[in-house]
DNA sequence: CGTATATCAGATTGACTGAGATAG
DNA sequence: CCTATCTCAGTCAATCTGATATAC
C-alpha cells in the first residue's frame, strides 16, 4: 500500500519548502529517541546551555533559547526531578534561580548528543562530508540573519 | 532589551539544529504572510497539488502531502467556501469527493507562490545565488531520501 | 460482510497569554 | 510604587485517534 505519493514539483522547487520539511524530519527523529529516555527536545537544549555558558537564572536560559519563561519553569523542574539539574535560590536576589548542570545530567548531555550525531549522520547520509561543511556553513549564514533580527 | 541571547554553541554545531530552526523560520514567515489572506500552510499545500497534478480524490491529497484524511475534509472544505476549489461527487464510486482548482483558487495560487518566493529571497539574503543552487541541490537530496523511507 | 472514503468529535501536544506570588 | 523573576492556570492551534455514515 502506498503511504506517501509524490510532494507537488512547486513546493519542492521552493528551497524554503524542502528546509521546513527536513527540518521537521531532522526534529521528529531526534524527538523519538528522546521520548525513549523520557526526555523532551528542550531538555537536552537546555542542558547543552548549562554545559556550554555554566550556570543559568532561569530567565536567561528563557532568553539564550528563545523559550518562553514558563515553560521554562516546566522544563528545569522535570530536570530537577530527574536529578539532571540543580536549582538553587540567588542568597543576593531571592526572586532569581540559578539552574546548575549535575554530574548525571552531564552525562547524560554527552548521550543525547551523540544520539544527535547518529541521526545527524542517518538523515544527511546522501552527502558528502565536504557537502556536509557546505550545508553546514550555508545554514550558519541564514541563522545568523534570522538571529540579528529577532534579537533586540 | 536583549530578547534573544546566543544559543549553544554544542547545538549550532548540529546541521539538523539548524535545519529544524531555519526550518521553523521559514515556515513561520510565510504562515504570516497567508494569515493576512485568512489562509494557513496547508492550503497552499492543497491549491499547488492541484495545480501541479489536476484533480485529486481527498485521499490521494492526504496520501500526497503526508496529511491526515480527517484535515484534508477541514482545509479542502475551507477552501471550497473561499470558492478556491470545487467539490464533486465521482458518479461511478459515489464514495469518491473530486477535487479540482478554480480559476480563483488558481490566481491566488500565483499570489502564494511569489509570496513564498519573496519570502526565501529575504531568508537566503546571506548566500549567493550559486549557494542557493546548491542548497537545494543538497536538500533534494536529503529529502528524496527521507521521502524514500517513509513512503510505504 | 468486509473494505474504502469522507466526515465529525474529541484527545493530545506545543506554543503562547494572563495573572498572581515573591522580591528588589 | 513600579519593575523583575518565577510559577501556574488556561487558551489556541496543529496533529492525531476513534467513531460514524455512506458506498462499494
Amino acid at each position: 500500500m502506498v503511504t506517501s505519493d509524490a510532494a507537488p514539483p512547486s513546493l519542492l522547487g521552493l528551497s524554503t519548502y524542502l528546509l521546513s520539511l527536513t527540518g521537521k524530519a531532522a526534529r521528529g527523529r531526534l524527538a523519538d529517541r528522546l521520548a525513549e529516555r523520557g526526555l523532551r527536545l528542550w531538555h537536552m537544549a537546555v542542558l547543552a546551555a548549562l554545559a556550554d555558558f555554566g550556570p543559568h537564572v532561569q530567565r536567561a536560559l528563557a532568553n539564550r533559547l528563545s523559550l518562553d519563561p514558563s515553560d521554562v519553569a516546566k522544563v528545569v523542574d522535570e530536570l530537577a526531578v530527574a536529578g539532571h539539574v540543580d536549582r538553587v535560590r540567588d542568597a543576593a536576589d531571592r526572586r532569581r534561580v540559578a539552574v546548575s548542570l549535575t554530574p548525571a545530567g552531564r552525562a547524560v548531555l554527552a548521550e543525547l548528543d551523540a544520539e544527535a550525531r547518529r541521526v545527524q549522520d542517518e538523515l544527511l547520509a546522501p552527502l558528502s562530508q565536504a557537502e556536509r561543511t557546505e550545508l553546514q556553513e550555508m545554514l550558519r549564514k541564514v541563522y545568523a540573519r534570522i538571529h540579528s533580527q529577532t534579537a533586540g
